[in-house]
DNA sequence: CGATGCGTTGATAACTTTCAAATTTAGTGG
DNA sequence: CCACTAAATTTGAAAGTTATCAACGCATCG
């Protein structure tokens, strides 16, 4: 099914969340609007290390647990009926994910390179909620930011190969620190996979783009974005 | 940005939910779940019939309004800096919509086939949302069923033309009552926006699924599904 | 130094779009 | 109610894009 509108702008919700469904990723990168729901995490969570490739959660698995990224990065993906891996999304230092609206999970995560994540149960964060309006609010906001975001991917899949990329470096940007240069933690294969490319098409965009003039790519990692509007341009 | 999970299961939130961001689609066809949200829209609303082909609401305008078809079918869709039209969803009798996290629509909304529109005063709901804590859920639920259509909609978009088609006919069918048979309100443009094709290859898609004789179109707007498993496999 | 994995590049095939035209359907006016 | 015009849909052929298959380069690591 379709598309796009959640919640009621403007409201008070002293609701019961229980059991919905469906998942939606959480909104990396700028945290600061997460202030006490990060904070509180820091205080309850446990840190666990997961070396490269390794899986942190499983699809169809209880989600019991609430996950914020301290170092490293994360995909999270699900295997399709013909064998292709799609991927659900990124998460850089800072990230939340495995935020569901089901006590299930309908993705699996793995870690990209290896990466500190502090895990927290979803019933201690649950209560706190309960008692903290503003707990309570950033997980709404989380939910609004990741809806917003799916629906931006949505649009992203309908373009050409070019335009996917382009748009898919933009978006790296934005959620990096670093002036022009993007530093990509993951594969060629998880950004075909996440842009519904081969990895062909993703090497020959970036080519394309770096003849352009737009990107520059001094080593298969690391990304400079000379010409932002030109990016722009190409992302429709 | 990526991709999917939303707020926490099983929990309770006494929350704010202000102004957040980003847009869902609710989930038109099953609203036995909804009872008392329907019911209470059903009281406070205002019933208005909007000719074929005029809008509803537009992109940007303030979200003021929750809406419920009565009767007829609804579009939403957004306008892509290229000129293309990108379809964020089909609502047909008894779907809601214009549910937003943020205070502005994100897509503009219109009547496919002359409908009869209930809207009820944001405020309103969000009133008794606060009282009526079965309300708040079902908002909720609303929302987490969204954010789990826009993920099926990001699968189906990186599939091949036939698999999308395939996919929109047995979406359409489980939200229509009728047996095998589907009515279809909307244009073939309409259905080409939704899934990222062209209207050509939409044309193509039904006809070959016609030769493989999983389908019937006995007129255009008529789809007959005579072999659903088929369509199943095509699916993905 | 030879494996092994990852990324790039090339050639070809498959798929989708584009452009064009034929066909059907729907709407209007007589 | 019929005829006519306009719009929508289908179909065909050619062009463009992306996937697939294959080879090559480059780095890391035993």
């Amino acid at each position: 099914m379709p598309t796009q509108t959640a919640p009621l702008a403007g409201a008070t919700y002293p609701a019961p969340l229980r059991s919905a469904s469906s998942t939606a990723v959480p909104t990396p990168g700028h945290n600061g609007a997460h202030a006490s729901l990060v904070q509180s995490m820091q205080l309850m969570g446990t840190a666990i290390v997961y070396p490269r490739n390794t899986e942190i959660f499983g699809e169809n698995e209880p989600a019991d647990y609430l996950y914020r990224v301290v170092t490293g990065s994360v995909r999270t993906y699900k295997i399709l009926s013909d064998g292709r891996r799609q991927i659900g999304g990124f998460y850089l230092t800072g990230d939340i994910f495995g935020l569901e609206f089901a006590d299930r999970h309908m993705l699996s995560a793995e870690a990209i390179t290896e990466a500190k994540v502090l895990a927290v149960k979803r019933r201690a964060i649950n209560a706190l909620a309960g008692r903290d309006p503003a707990v309570a609010h950033e997980v709404f906001t989380l939910t609004g930011r990741e809806l917003k975001r799916v629906q931006e991917r949505m649009l992203l899949l309908v373009k050409s190969a070019q335009e996917r990329v382009a748009g898919f470096l933009l978006e790296m940007a934005a959620r990096t620190v670093a002036g022009n240069a993007v530093e990509l933690p993951m594969s060629r294969q998880d950004i075909a996979d996440y842009l519904g490319l081969t990895i062909e098409t993703v090497s020959r965009a970036l080519s394309g783009l770096e003849d352009a003039a737009a990107i520059e790519v001094p080593t298969a990692r690391r990304i400079v974005l000379c010409n932002r509007s030109a990016l722009v341009r190409m992302n429709g």
